[in-house]
This record gives structure tokens, C-alpha cells and sequence, in this order.
DNA sequence: TCCGCCGAAATTATAGATAATATTGGAATC
DNA sequence: GATTCCAATATTATCTATAATTTCGGCGGA
């Protein structure tokens, strides 16, 4: 059994509505109407109404009392305020999970780094690189803060899928790499001034990719 | 009129939940019962359950599901980390904030020293602590990251009031005026490091307050 | 005396129904 | 022809009722 038994209708319902808002599926400004959720589900409302109020505190959804909930819009500056504050957490957490980080995660993170390299569509290499860093920081054991990471990390993923819809290409990434080099070595100030840059490259303006007014999204 | 008109029922309880918990009156393990809430609010349990939602983000409250809903507990680790995220993210707001302070603001913020030092208790030295806080950091205009520092603050008072519940001393801040002092001279990143070491502050053991097993909190 | 089992009570989770509010379309007026 | 007002519709927020699950007490057996 995977799919039937997952814990309550809400969560059920607030996971694939997140999915669906994060791969770009339901756009921003999108009305989430409880009813006719509700009747998608084969549920009543209650639980959809729960599961909205978690889209909210995720910031995947706004709710304006007696007008409905519609899907959050994004703005490049709100881009660029999730990567500061990735950057800034995911530096905390890797400072404290590095003591903790063994040779056997090491490899594994090497792989997730080849796989995102090999990686030819967006949806895959988001997988992998999300692998990549949540086996270094997981260690950290802080799971407050591995928690609000992830919440960040599901932003920054409807970033990517919006601009990089179906055109997507490779490009080894050597972040990724000096990362890991570093830590093998046990310099973690490094591995974190690495880290902290690479995690920051979000939202900023494509190298080359110029057309249209798109902005590149990695991390 | 003033307190009977919240948006949503939801919201009042969550409000309302929010401060029980955070003061103390309701203690960690507590077992929040919708029912009984429910009946002394006057609504039915819907609304109760949406506020339960809420606080589970805010990390106030851990639902089990099935089990019900308790007020969540926290360990000394819990504190730590906590206090390690604010610090993280404040000095980032901070670092944001200071090209928009005004003196004006830093005159608000100077009274809101003064006024924390001449505090009798720790309810409203929390008061004029958050204000001196949140003065600094809203200009950055993150509204997330602010959003996220919000929530910290709020479990740090939870800490705070569990610790001093009756006994507070009065004790000047240093750390305000250094900061305070640094950003008149625009050296913003000197204000940042004594932010930084001062919000960690909180889950230190205290200096001379050794009885029993309690711990200091500040921030 | 202690352990496990069973049943009653309490509690959660969901469904269906109702009241209050916002939105939309059209008609009348300027 | 444009605008404002009003009624019909759609949608949200809430309440009441029902089903399912857990907890807690006592009881019997080892």
C-alpha cells in the first residue's frame, strides 16, 4: 500500500495542491475554490479549508477572509528574498551539520551532483539537486530549521519550473563540486562561502539565455 | 469598537490560543480539546480546527493525527536553535534595513531601550524588546523573512516567559546601545555582529541566576 | 499481584446543511 | 452611450449531525 493510506484527508489534499502549485500547474492568482476542490476529492470542504490554511503558512497560497484563497503571484524581488534567506539558513545548517557529515553521505551528495548534471528535464534535475543539499544539511539534526528550508526550497522550485517550462540544458554544476571538495577536506567556512553564493544565484539575470524578459533560477 | 470585530472566528482563536500559549498560561503537553475550546469561544469546532492549523505551523502546537492536538513542547536544543535562526535571519533583515533608517527611527528605537531597562516585569520588557527589534528590521521591506522573524520572536517570549515567571530583574542593555550606536556611524556591519552574538544569547546558562536547572533568555 | 483484554466514554475527523457575504449581469437613469 | 443601482447567482464561513478512532476504566485470568 503507498498511495490509498496517507494519514488524513487534509494533509493528502495540501500535498498535491502544493505539487500542483510548485510544478506551475495551477498558475498565480489561480482561485482555489473549496467546493469544487472538495468535489475533486470526493471530500467535503472541512479539510480542504485545513489544507488551505497550511498552503498559507507554506506562502504557497493567500487568503483574503470571505473573498477565497487563490494561489500566491511571486515578484523577482520575493525571488530574491527566498535566496537570501536560503543562503542565510542553509549556511547555518551546513556549519552545524558538517561535524556530522561522513564519507558515505559525501558520495551519495556525489551522486546527486552527477545525476542533476545528466539530468534532461527540469523536474528531474530539481530532484536531484534538492537531493544534493538536503543530504548535507540534514545532519544538522535542527529540525526546525531543516523544516522552514524546505518550505523555502518549494518556492524556489515554482521559480525554476515557471521559467524554465520546457527548454532546459545541461550544464555540469561546479558548485556543487567545490562544495563537496571542500568538505572532504574539512574546510566548512569554505564549503559555506560556496554554498552561500551558489544558493544567492537565484533570481538573478541569465548569463545568455536572454530571450524574452525570463530570469534564470538555479540553487 | 475594538475587540469584536475579527476578520474570521479562526483567526481570533489562533490569536487568542497563540498568547495562552506563549505566555504560559496553557503549559507545554497541554492538550488543546476542540470541543472544549469550541464551546468556550461559543463556535462550533471548524473554526477551532483551522486556528489548530495555524499554530502547528507557527510551531505553538504538534497535531498527531487521530491523537489530537498538543501544545508543543521544547527542549534546551530547541531553544538554541531557535535563537541560532533568528540570529541568522535578523542580521540578513538588518543588513537590508540599514540603507532605509532614519534618525527618526532611531530615536524610537532608543526610547524603546529605555523603556525595556525601566520594565518591572518580563511581560512588558518583552513588549518594548520586540518593538526595539521589529523598529530596525521592518525597513528592510522582506515581507517573508519578517513574517519568519515574527514567528522566532514569538516562540523566544514563549522561552522567556517560562523562565522568568515572576522573578525579573532589572539590567541595562548593552547590546541595544552598541547597536544603536554602530548604525548612527553607518557601520552597519558591526551593528550586525553584536545583533548577531546578542540573539544568541538566549539559551545561554545565566551568569548568576543558577537556581535550580533554569535557564537565561534573552534576545 | 501483575498483565492483558474488553467495553464505555470521550474525542477526533468527516459529511451534509444553513446563513452571510461577495460577485456578476442587466436594467433603468442621467 | 456610459454609469449607477439592484437583484440573481456563486462562494465562503459557519453550524449541526454522524462515523470512526483512541483512551481509560474495570474485570478476569495467570
Amino acid at each position: 500500500m503507498a498511495a490509498t493510506n496517507e494519514d488524513t484527508i487534509a494533509t493528502r489534499i495540501c500535498r498535491i495542491l502544493a505539487e500542483r502549485i510548485v510544478t506551475g500547474e495551477l498558475e498565480p492568482g489561480t482561485k482555489l475554490r473549496q467546493d469544487h476542490i472538495a468535489e475533486e476529492f470526493g471530500t467535503s470542504h472541512v479539510p480542504v479549508r485545513e489544507a488551505f490554511r497550511r498552503l498559507e503558512a507554506q506562502g504557497l497560497a493567500v487568503s483574503e477572509p470571505r473573498r477565497g484563497v487563490r494561489v500566491a503571484t511571486f515578484s523577482l524581488e520575493a525571488v530574491r528574498e527566498v535566496a537570501e534567506m536560503r543562503a542565510a539558513l542553509e549556511v547555518l545548517a551546513l556549519r552545524h551539520a558538517a561535524p556530522h557529515l561522513t564519507p558515505s553521505i559525501l558520495d551519495q551528495a556525489e551522486e546527486a551532483t552527477v545525476e542533476a548534471d545528466r539530468a534532461r528535464d527540469v523536474r528531474s534535475w530539481e530532484e536531484a539537486n534538492r537531493r544534493f543539499h538536503r543530504l548535507l544539511l540534514t545532519p544538522c539534526g535542527m529540525p526546525r530549521l531543516l523544516a522552514a528550508i524546505d518550505d523555502l526550497h518549494a518556492v524556489s522550485a515554482r521559480f525554476l519550473f515557471a521559467t524554465w517550462r520546457s527548454d532546459w540544458e545541461v550544464r555540469p554544476d561546479h558548485d556543487h563540486r567545490a562544495i563537496l571538495a571542500f568538505l572532504r577536506q574539512g574546510r566548512t567556512e569554505n564549503a559555506a562561502a560556496v554554498l552561500e553564493r551558489h544558493v544567492q544565484r537565484i533570481g538573478q539575470k541569465p548569463a545568455k539565455n536572454a530571450s524574452g524578459g525570463a530570469f534564470a533560477i538555479v540553487g
